[in-house]
DNA sequence: TATGTTATCGCAAACCTTTGCAACAACCGC
DNA sequence: GCGGTTGTTGCAAAGGTTTGCGATAACATA
C-alpha cells in the first residue's frame, strides 16, 4: 500500500469520503516538486478533470492540512501545499526577498515549544511552522546594494537620502 | 514631545509626508485599547472624516507598521494593529479559538534567532511575532468536551464516533 | 441491488486585502 | 506667499480565499 493510499484510508477511517476530485488532488501534490500553489494545483487538476471548481480545490487542501496528510506553506501570501512526509517532518524559512523556502528541522523549535507550555500553559500550533526572514544570499545582495547606495551617496555629497 | 509626536517627527525625517489622514489613523490607534482590528480603525476614522477610504487605512497602517510606529498581529486571518511601545517590546501568541492574545516577551525568541542566523545564515523576522495556538482556558474547554464526548460514546456504545 | 442519509460538489457571491490610476495636496525652493 | 514636484488620496477593480446554498453522489443499510 503506498503512503498515498494509506492517506486516502486514513479519511475514510474518519469518516470523511472518497471522491475523484480528493483523490486527483493528492495524486497532484503527491507527484509535484516539493511545494505547489493553489492556482497550479487547480490548473492541472482541470487537465483531468475540467468541471473541477477552486474552491473544492481549496477546501479539499484545507482538509488534508487539517487531517495532517498536507502540510502548509505560506509564501509571499500564497498558500502552498507539499505532501506531509512522516519521516522527514520538517518546518519552514522562507526568504521575504526571493520567496524561497528552506526547510528546518523540528528539534531546532523543540525548545520553544516546551517553554510555552511550562511558562504559559499556551500550545502553541508548531505542527507546520513557517517563519519569514531574509535567506543568506538575499542578504549578501541587500549589503551589496546598501554598500553601492552609501558609495554614490559619498560622490554626490548626499547624506540626506532616503529611499521609499 | 508625546511618543506620537514623535512617531509623526519620525515619519517627516524619513521623507514621508504628513497628511490629516496619518494624524488620525495614528491618534485612533494610539488611543485604541491594545490592538484594534482594520475595520474598527476605519470605522472610527469616519466619524471624524467620512471620506476616509479602507484603503487608504491599510496603507497608512503597512507604512506606519514597516517604520516600526505600530505592530501588526494576525488575528483569525485578520490584521489588527497597536502601538509599538518602545518601552514594551512584545510578540504575540494568540488562541485559535478565543482569539485572545497573550503578549510574550522578546526574550524567549533571541536563542531561536540566534541559532537560526548561526546555523543557516537565516535572519528570521522576529520583530513582531505572533504564533497561534491553544490558550490555557481553551485547552481545557476542550478537554472537557472531549471526556464528555468519551463518555457519551461510551453510554451509548459508539465507539466509532467522528466529530467533522 | 435498491434506498435513504448526508457529506461533498459546483456555482455565485462574499470576504479581506492589495493595486492602478487620475486628481489632489504636502512640502520645497524661490 | 506662490508655484512646481511628487508623494498621497479616493475610487474602482482585482487579487487570493472563504462561505452559503441547492443539487449531486458516496456510503451504509437492508
Amino acid at each position: 500500500m503506498t503512503s498515498q493510499e494509506q492517506s486516502l484510508h486514513y479519511l475514510q477511517s474518519l469518516g470523511y469520503r472518497l471522491t475523484p476530485q480528493r483523490l486527483l488532488v493528492l495524486a497532484i501534490v503527491a507527484g509535484g516538486p516539493g511545494h505547489l500553489g493553489v492556482d497550479e494545483i487547480h490548473r492541472q487538476a482541470r487537465a483531468a478533470y475540467p468541471y473541477l471548481d477552486l474552491a473544492t480545490v481549496y477546501r479539499t487542501l484545507r482538509l488534508f492540512k487539517q487531517v495532517g496528510v498536507v502540510t502548509e506553506v505560506d509564501i509571499d501570501n500564497r498558500l502552498h501545499y507539499e505532501l506531509t512526509a512522516p519521516g522527514d517532518k520538517h518546518h519552514h524559512m522562507v526568504c521575504r526577498d526571493c520567496h524561497r523556502a528552506i526547510n528546518l528541522n523540528p528539534h531546532y523549535l523543540e525548545e520553544f515549544r516546551d517553554t510555552l507550555m511550562r511558562e504559559f500553559d499556551f500550545a502553541p500550533d508548531l505542527e507546520h511552522f513557517t517563519v519569514s526572514g531574509l535567506c543568506r544570499y538575499c542578504r549578501e545582495t541587500a549589503a551589496a546594494a546598501a554598500a553601492n547606495i552609501a558609495a554614490a551617496a559619498d560622490l554626490d555629497d548626499i547624506n540626506d537620502a532616503e529611499i521609499h
